[in-house]
RNA sequence: GUGGUCAUGGUGUAAUGGUUAACACUGCAGUUUGUGGAACUGCUGAUGAGAGUUCGAUUCUCUCUGGCCACCCCA
């Protein structure tokens, strides 16, 4: 057999192996009841998207346009990207659907995978799932409240409240950030040659970002740097005190950090991360924000929405870092049928039936033929009992019952050999 | 995209410019062939890919691929 190349999987694209599963599942689990009582519906939309959604949407000029999309042109010549991020497809979704005509506002959740083509590392991957909500047709306040209410509350039923911080802040809108933006540029404007080089070109491209920087001298600078709170209008300063205090009044704990910035051309007044508890690894475990201008953006009416997107990968990590017990998704096997010779196994096999519409669904090794083997792994499954079909019993018409703690086992009738499996367990709960 | 670092069975670790690459766990099987857990025994299974140096490379060099870390950015 000649060797050659091993296929591996895409870089920065990884297996979701078996193992994983319970912590997803919990996850998902947790996340879409709390957004189905909040009356959030479930919402998909697909991979591909044309390419100019994203540019428009996301902005040109930012990283995720200019070099992490994963675009290509298709046979038939239209240029499509895999979808980068949750907020421009559902935006197109709304407006191409005509939900502007349903009550609003319109609140929906999505689970999806999402593709940037980034320099993979841990908990930053090339493809990966996000629980996000949009709520589309609110103006007001108590969307951003909600949302972030609802997002706090999931992190509380994961029981990871206690390792996270809130953080939020506000950009403003078109009316007052351009003056932010402008007190900003004349603040850097002599301390250009202290700031780092990346801080350089930020200072061109996106000059709120330079309040993000994490080089210890551009931090200095912005520590002194005019905040956004002294430039946001009336308006704007309004509702993102009405945010805080109701998170005050939900009790859920927050940092006002006017810091924290996003890159989304569509950001507008509150936004919001959540961040894990810790010195090292600052990487977000969730973001969402305000963009009142993006369903105009992609051709809409003007209609104010928000959101926000938790990254899957990340809160598994953080929650087995954090030794978090995740319920077990499937429940404990508490019965093993082994079977010896021909006859046995095919009288068996319509046993699982039974069995399993009375609920306790059987776990057997069919492709295992001694006894010995069929056991051990009775006893590896940690099962209450093992049913023993030989050829004898299958002959009779009976089968053996064997109590895997005691190693007691007695002949009993194969008729009826569910209720009286049924009244065993019973007995020994 | 830039820089650094790493790469040995499924997992975690050894070792070496020269016979058959070692150990542990796991998996599979056996230890009076119709009976699990312990113990013992055996078996399966690896030097990421390609090229170069060399009599000989898993070991040295280069390229690629991938992981991780930093920058960048982000969930």
């Amino acid at each position: 057999m000649p060797k050659g190349k091993q296929i591996q999987s895409v870089k920065g694209m990884h297996d979701i192996l078996p193992d994983q599963w319970p912590s997803r599942d919990f996850i998902f689990k947790k996340a879409k009841t709390i957004l189905e009582d909040y009356d959030f519906e479930r919402i998909e939309t697909p991979v591909l998207e044309e390419t100019e959604l994203f540019e428009r949407a996301v902005g040109e000029g930012t990283d995720i346009v200019e070099k992490e999309m994963y675009s290509f042109k298709t046979k038939g010549g239209d240029n499509v990207t895999m979808r980068p991020e949750g907020t421009a497809p559902i935006v197109r979704a709304y407006i191409e659907h005509g939900m502007r005509s349903l009550p609003q506002p319109v609140k929906l959740y999505y689970l999806e995978p999402m593709f940037r083509h980034e320099q993979p590392q841990a908990g930053r991957t090339r493809e990966h799932w996000q629980i996000g909500t949009e709520v589309i047709g609110e103006a007001g306040f108590s969307a951003d409240a909600e949302l972030i209410f609802i997002l706090w509350k999931i992190f509380e039923e994961l029981d990871l409240k206690n390792h996270i911080t809130l953080q939020i802040n506000s950009v403003g809108d078109s009316n007052c950030r351009p003056d932010y933006k402008k007190a900003l540029k004349d603040y850097y404007k002599n301390k250009f040659k202290k700031i780092c080089s990346a801080c350089k070109t930020r200072c061109k491209k996106n000059v709120l970002m330079m309040l993000d920087c994490k080089q210890p001298e551009c931090r200095e600078i912005a520590l002194k740097a005019p905040q956004i709170f002294d430039f946001l209008d009336d308006e704007c300063k309004t509702h993102f005190k009405n945010i805080l205090e109701f998170l005050e009044e939900a009790k859920v704990p927050y940092m006002v950090n006017p810091f924290l910035m996003r890159s989304f051309g569509y950001s507008t007044r509150t936004i919001f991360e959540i961040w894990p508890d810790e010195e090292e690894n600052q990487q977000a475990l969730a973001g969402g924000e305000r963009y009142d201008k993006l369903v105009e953006t992609l051709g809409g009416q003007k209609t104010e929405a928000a959101g926000w997107g938790i990254g899957i990968g990340r809160v598994v990590e953080f929650l087995k870092k954090k030794e978090i017990k995740i319920p077990k998704a499937k429940t404990e096997p508490k019965i093993f049928l082994a079977q010896l010779g021909e006859l046995a196994k095919k009288r068996s096999l319509i046993m699982f039936e039974h069995f399993r519409k009375a609920g306790i669904p059987l776990k057997a090794s069919f492709s295992r033929d001694s006894i010995k083997s069929q056991l051990r792994i009775a006893n590896k499954l940690g099962v209450r009992f093992t049913l023993i079909l030989g050829q004898r019993e299958a002959l009779d018409g009976s089968i053996i019952l064997r109590d895997m703690e005691s190693s007691v086992q007695e002949t009993i009738p194969l008729e009826g050999i569910v209720d009286t499996v049924k009244k065993r367990l019973k007995e020994k709960l």
